[in-house]
DNA sequence: GCCAACGTTGGC
DNA sequence: GCCAACGTTGGC
């Protein structure tokens, strides 16, 4: 019997020369074949009802998860998912994002402590993101554990990485291609070595 | 609250 | 497979 067709808009969202990659140490490589390990999350720190449930979770809700630890639930956008299900590694580290509120930037430094599965949200028509048309022997929605490791010394606003993009395209600097403008609207998204220790150094600045 | 950008859906 | 309509994201 022949492969079954996965359905178009997986095959579009996957790319089609995504091969199964063998769960090795990441490492960036010139060129093509990237492989990351690190990230960029997006949370909302202030309450907004989607369906008439608050779906605010911001850092300071991390926190009081237990063992500071959070499912990240909800995702509905195919890239994000497949970052989650395909390359998010344990170990791997993350930029906690406030978005959708006053001064949107990045607050906190987290952790992936569990490896990508069935996000059950899918599931409950109850929840705000509901899929009624993801099956139980075949879902559709996953998602990875994440875990609260420090603050960042000092807030990382939007406004200062936009300025410091927008520089370096001019100048080749590290967050010339910086996915937070390149695919603005990713609210999983890699972030390159080099992205990463640049804004760490963003750390240490008066 | 506005709305630009962009992802998704569905008719053809 | 195109593309217009529609819905969502998220900065401002």
């Amino acid at each position: 019997m022949p492969p079954r067709k996965r359905k178009l808009d997986e095959m579009i969202a996957d790319g089609k020369k995504q091969k199964s990659k063998p769960a090795q140490p990441q490492k960036e490589t010139k060129g093509s074949n990237v492989e990351y390990c690190h990230w960029l999350m997006k949370s909302e720190p202030d309450s907004r009802l989607e369906k008439g449930i608050d779906v605010k979770f911001g850092i300071e809700d991390l926190k009081t998860c237990p063992d500071q630890t959070a499912c990240w639930d909800g995702v509905r956008n195919y890239q994000a998912r497949n970052f989650m299900r395909d390359q998010m590694k344990l170990g791997h580290k993350v930029f906690f994002y406030h978005s959708n509120t006053k001064e949107p930037g990045i607050v906190a430094i987290c952790e992936v402590v569990k490896e990508s599965y069935v996000d059950h949200t899918q599931f409950d028509s109850k929840d705000p993101h509901y899929d009624e048309t993801s099956k139980k022997d075949n879902p559709r929605w996953y998602m990875v554990d994440v875990k609260y490791k420090r603050m960042l010394k000092r807030f990382v606003p939007l406004s200062q990485l936009k300025q410091l993009h927008i520089k370096h395209k001019e100048t080749g600097g590290p967050l010339k291609n910086i996915a937070l403008f390149t695919k603005a609207r990713l609210s999983v998204q890699p972030v390159t070595q080099d992205e990463w220790d640049y804004i760490l150094s963003l750390e240490d600045e008066g």
